[in-house]
DNA sequence: GTCGTTGCAAAACGTTTGCACACCG
DNA sequence: CGGTGTGCAAACGTTTTGCAACGAC
């Protein structure tokens, strides 16, 4: 573990949920000559031996987390804003994929992608004008 | 609806699931001087007027297809099989996110990610190598 | 003439690669 | 020494932008 690493991991720690770049720019902030490669890398080595995941979000870069961080994510189509509710809500579809054709499935991987409750109401008759996907 | 418009809806229904990349190659060739420009305005036209659609598939270029194409995408994390599915098997979630949060699901819009039924037989003890997500 | 559409070149974005140097055993 | 990790620059794949030219009304 070189100081590199631990400042990334601490970065991704703190963040919470963040693009290699927000990622690369917390960690400049109290080490400005690492490279945005070695948060690359670093990320690639932490996602293989388990102490980071990440999550396509729909649109851009993904976001990486600790793994323990599980969460299903919600994207809106219109606004692009993120919700996080419980894996447990597709637990049943789970069972049922792994069941049917026998896939099994990583709920926290990607977010779903729909209309969040805000922009369903303002969806009165204006089409989207904006698809961050 | 331009020649360049009508080849690219040609192109979306003949190809079924393609990226931009693939959409241009078969529109340029019946009309080599079409430029790719022209393929990415014209699939986000399209979209936004509800002629297609686009799915994220995980890794790299989204895919465009009909709009009437409509299924639930799983990717394999470690070998990237694309399987396609009933969009009825997220009903039940579909329903019970848009009781619990307000969130209207678009079930069809990204993949789901997790491990298929060969890779997880093959990953007994033997990490995942390649992550295509 | 005005407007929308196109082609082309260049930029932008996120990511990966090649390579040389530094460090640690 | 040898091997690993790093920084830098350059390449890469995908997408967007600026701009000039074209065509239809």
């Amino acid at each position: 573990m070189t100081p590199q690493r631990q400042l990334v991991l601490d970065a991704v720690r703190e963040l919470g949920h963040a693009t290699p770049e927000q990622i690369c720019g917390q960690v400049q902030s109290s080490a400005p000559a690492v490279n945005i490669t070695t948060i690359y890398r670093t990320l690639d080595l932490m996602e293989r031996i388990g102490l980071v995941r990440h999550t396509h979000l729909g649109h851009g870069a993904p976001t990486y987390s600790e793994l323990e961080h599980q969460h299903v994510h919600l994207v809106c189509h219109t606004c692009g804003a993120v919700t996080e509710t419980s894996p447990g809500l597709l637990d049943g579809l789970a069972e049922r994929l792994r069941g049917d054709i026998g896939f099994d499935l990583d709920a926290t991987h990607v977010a779903l992608s729909g209309l969040c409750s805000s922009c369903r109401d303002a969806y009165v008759d204006r089409p989207a004008v904006t698809d961050q996907q």
